[in-house]
DNA sequence: GTTGAGCGTT
């Protein structure tokens, strides 16, 4: 993962997180860290990625070792055209050094060299309203794998990365294309959209009336005084297998001695097995 | 070859 043999962020312990958007999906940490290095002693700059695809997100994050030095990338490189793009600077919310930053702001903010405010980039009101944003992050091209790099390792970037173990075709291999897509934020968003497509066709899935089931029907079904009474029960009062044609039909619960398979064994009373009646005593509000 | 809100890795 471009840790270079380090397992997780190098040292997180006085370090300041500053988060770039807006960078270009090619952008990678070691075009970033010039460009920050210049303000500051980058410690490290950390571009995260797809888990799935592996591709860039558009937004990294570049730890400083000092505040000061941090806010002044800030307020440098806010606004600032790279690879054609301007990309946005600002201090992480989250993340390791969140316990520095008080709500957005930085609380060890050094006094600016002068009276001057960071408030240098009149930013235009960017997101005002976007209706929905959930639409994208699904497919991204497998370009960029520069995760996360340090200013020290950078000459490890001629790696020959041309190999990619893109499975060869073969099937996915645990994660889906279009499913889980989500990075497992933690207290980022309050709520979630509800991953649930439009797939709920199926009987069994909300229906007004999800009543009778072939199979796990409580023996408490004799609540139909002539409704449907049309089950195999044996006359006689036999046994709980209600199921059990009297004739050899196998164990099956649904097996209906008509010939359709299907859990409707009588034509006609498809949804309405003999319980959930408008009169049905069993109607729990 | 694409996209463009957002807050991170063993």
């Amino acid at each position: 993962m471009s840790h270079f043999g380090r397992s997780g962020p190098p040292d997180i312990k006085d370090t300041y997180s500053l988060l770039v958007l807006n960078i270009t999906f090619r952008t990678t940490a070691d075009d970033l860290f010039p460009l920050f290095d210049k303000y500051g002693e980058v410690v490290d700059v950390f571009i995260p990625r797809d888990r799935r695809t592996g591709d860039s997100r558009g937004f990294a994050f570049v730890r400083y070792k000092h505040a000061d030095e941090a806010q002044k990338a800030v307020d440098k490189l806010d606004g600032r055209n790279v690879d054609g793009r301007d990309i946005r600077v600002q201090f992480a919310k989250y993340g390791p050094n969140a316990e520095r930053v008080h709500k957005g702001r930085i609380v060890e903010e050094k006094p600016r060299t002068r009276g001057r405010s960071r408030s240098r980039s009149p930013r235009p009101s960017y997101r005002d309203g976007y209706p929905d944003r959930n639409h994208k992050r699904q497919r991204r091209s497998s370009r960029e794998r520069s995760g996360h790099r340090r200013y020290h390792d950078r000459h490890h970037r001629s790696r020959s990365r041309s190999v990619t173990p893109d499975h060869h075709g073969r099937s996915r291999g645990k994660y889906d294309d279009e499913r889980s897509r989500s990075c497992s934020y933690s207290s980022a968003s309050p709520v979630r959209h509800s991953p649930s497509p439009k797939r709920n066709s199926s009987p069994g899935g909300t229906p007004p009336k999800r009543n009778s089931s072939p199979g796990g029907t409580p023996p408490k079904r004799n609540s139909s005084p002539g409704g449907t009474p049309k089950r195999n029960s044996s006359p006689g009062g036999t046994p709980p297998k209600r199921n059990s044609s009297p004739g050899g039909t196998p164990p099956k619960r649904n097996s209906s001695p008509g010939g359709t398979p299907k859990r409707n064994s009588s034509p006609g009373d498809e949804k309405n097995h003999g319980e959930p009646s408008p009169r049905s005593p069993s109607a729990s509000p």
